[in-house]
DNA sequence: TAAAGCTTCCTAGATTCTCTACAGGAGATA
DNA sequence: TATCTCCTGTAGAGAATCTAGGAAGCTTTA
């Protein structure tokens, strides 16, 4: 029982993936944009932030590197590698075929 | 690394809901019936599927009773409650507001 | 200068959902 | 009788996310 929605699990990583694709930016900022991006109805927590920007990292579709952020805080900065770019497709067409798929059984009378 | 798609976690519970709005139905009937409205996108595996209607059953948006199919065998039919039908509008509306923030973003530039 | 607050990173543990991989009964068909 | 298909079910594992913290450094305010 909860008033903030939770996100759709399988789609944090895309979102991360896209947020990079306009440019290098820190766990925090991905986080922040996200909500932006999404007129505050999703909200990505920390503690699911991190360990996906771990995962993504591991799988070679981030790269990162320390640095300072606009604020003069130590920041990790986090740029998509050329194969994460190619997963962004990927993860995008599949969502797509996904969200199709259910909107298709949704509009069923 | 699979052919076949999974579902989006969390969608699950609303495509039964939605199956049963057409009307009563046995599990086996259930999967097929979300495969052939998806047009063979959806997959649903049977070891989701019967746990998933025990999880609904449990919460009371289901009930059900033993009879017998169109191919006269034993078979558990489920068939929605009011609540059940109250949990499909909730879940439909609340599937829309997450595919459409997400979307949103996925179309930024 | 002390306190408070914000930014930024991170971890541990639990939960929840779904999947894979089975098992088994019972009617239909040959 | 053998086999196929329909239909139900369970066990165990794995992945993703959440809650609920902790910590450190900068900045603002008292």
């Amino acid at each position: 029982m909860k008033e903030k929605t939770d996100l759709l699990q399988g789609t944090l990583d895309m979102l991360i993936l896209k947020a990079l694709q306009l440019g290098p930016m820190h766990g925090f900022g991905i986080s922040v944009l996200i909500r932006q991006m999404s007129k505050e109805v999703l909200q990505v927590e920390q503690g699911s932030l991190y360990p996906a920007l771990y995962r993504l990292e591991e799988q070679g579709w981030l790269s990162s590197e320390w640095g300072t952020s606009e604020n003069n805080r130590k920041a990790k900065f986090y740029k998509l590698t050329p194969a994460g770019r190619k997963q962004l497709v990927e993860e995008t067409s599949n969502w797509e075929r996904l969200s199709t798929a259910i909107n298709l059984i949704l509009k069923t009378t």
